[in-house]
DNA sequence: GCCAACGTTGGC
DNA sequence: GCCAACGTTGGC
């Protein structure tokens, strides 16, 4: 099973209204890089959802239900979807300012490489992240 | 609101 | 196939 990082601008789709809906289709992936992610998610495997811009900071945990899948927003049919669900939210959210200090944090995708969304995160990572949530 | 980082596009 | 120009993302 792997751990994944998923982000949104909470202006337009956060993890609340991941919540109102029970379920949502992952789409509109357009990078490379993060679609090779969306195809190697597996059903199960448990997702941070991150807030970029405003909100900045890991806020709940969701769930793959479907595995890749085309993206129907995508004209070209080279990209897809996954479907999520939301599992639970954290505890407290975990800022990105929080994540950046602490060093066993350093080679996160999420502060390495800050524009990609669509991230894998080991097991180490997503167990200090959970740590952090519970205070 | 600014701008750095990055990906994509398109001319050559 | 290279690379400059451009657009977008997202932190600050």
């Amino acid at each position: 099973m792997k751990h994944w990082l998923v982000k949104s601008e909470p202006d337009v789709y956060g993890w609340l209204d991941l919540v109102r809906d029970g379920a949502t289709r992952w789409d509109g992936v357009r990078n490379h890089m993060a679609a090779g992610h969306l195809k190697a998610m597996r059903a199960g495997d448990p997702v941070f959802v991150y807030h970029s811009n405003a909100g900045k900071a890991v806020v709940g945990v969701a769930r793959v239900t479907r595995e890749a899948y085309p993206d129907p927003t995508d004209a070209t049919g080279k990209f897809v979807a996954v479907d999520l669900e939301p599992v639970a939210p954290l505890p407290a959210p975990v800022a990105l300012a929080t994540i950046k200090v602490d060093p066993r944090l350093a080679e996160m995708v999420l502060v390495k490489n800050s524009r990609l969304s669509v991230q894998p995160v080991t097991p180490a990572e997503w167990a200090i992240i959970e740590a952090m949530a519970s205070g």
